[in-house]
DNA sequence: CCCTCTAGTTCTTATTTGGAACTTGCTGCA
DNA sequence: TGCAGCAAGTTCCAAATAAGAACTAGAGGG
C-alpha cells in the first residue's frame, strides 16, 4: 500500500494519515511547534536520518502543512514554518502528549 | 531507528508514537472505536496485509492498546477489545479525524 | 588556501512491506 | 465418510523503504 492510497479513503482520520501517518512527520511537525526550522535541527531533534528529513519535509511542504521560506539569499539558506493548516494540528498533537503523559511515564532516565 | 528507540524519549508525543506512530496502528485503533474486532475485520477495513494486521495487533496487545479476548472455545478463536487504557485515545483520534474533515475533503469518489 | 556552516543528495546495505498461498481446528452438510 | 468453508494466523519471496555514512555546493572567516 502506497502513501498515497490513503488519501481519498472514505474516513478522514485516514485521510490525516495520508500527510502525518508516520512516525517522523509527526515528529518534525511537533518539533515546529517547539519552534525549531532548519534542516538540521529537525536531524537533530528527531534522530531520523537527513534522507527521512528531507523526504518528510518534502512532503509536508507538497501537502501544505509547512512552507519553505527563505532566510537568506546567498548562500541559499530555507526554513520551515508551519502553515495555518498545519498549526491546526495542535489539538492531535495535545491529545497524543496528554496520552503520552498519562499512559507511558518515562522508566529509565534519557541515555547517558 | 527502532521502534523502542522513542519509548523512553522525554517528550511525551515521541512516546506515544512508540505505541501507536504508525499507519497501520492507528487505522486498526480507528477500527476498534468503529467497533470491529476480528483479525478479518481489520485486514479488510484497513487494507493493510493479514502479515501487518498480525504483528500491529500484536504489539498493541503488548502495549496494553487492545486486549485479545477468547470469544470461542473449539476452535479458539479470538476478538480484539480497547483497554480503557485504548479508548483514552479517542482525543486524539477525533482530533485527527476534525482535521482530516477540515483540510483534507475527498477529491473523488471512492474508486468505483 | 583550508576549514566551517547549512542544506541537501548519493551510495550501499539492512529492515519492513506487499501479496499470495498455506496451516490448523473445527463445523456443516450430503 | 469426505469435502468445502470459516477464522486466525503463519510462511515465503520479491519489492519498497529506511539506516548510516560520506559527499556536494555556495558562501564566509582566518
Amino acid at each position: 500500500m502506497k502513501w498515497s492510497d490513503l488519501e481519498d479513503n472514505w474516513c478522514p482520520v485516514a485521510r490525516t494519515l495520508s500527510v502525518v501517518g508516520d512516525r517522523w512527520t509527526i515528529l518534525i511537525v511537533r518539533d515546529c511547534f517547539l519552534g525549531l526550522s532548519k534542516f538540521d535541527e529537525f536531524a537533530d531533534s528527531t534522530g531520523a536520518t537527513r534522507h527521512i528529513v528531507s523526504d518528510r519535509l518534502k512532503r509536508l511542504v507538497a501537502t501544505g502543512v509547512i512552507e519553505k521560506v527563505e532566510y537568506s539569499k546567498a548562500p541559499k539558506r530555507y526554513e520551515y514554518k508551519l502553515t495555518e493548516k498545519g498549526q491546526e494540528l495542535a489539538p492531535a498533537l495535545v491529545a497524543l502528549k496528554d496520552w503520552g503523559k498519562k499512559h507511558l511515564p518515562i522508566r529509565r532516565p534519557i541515555k547517558t
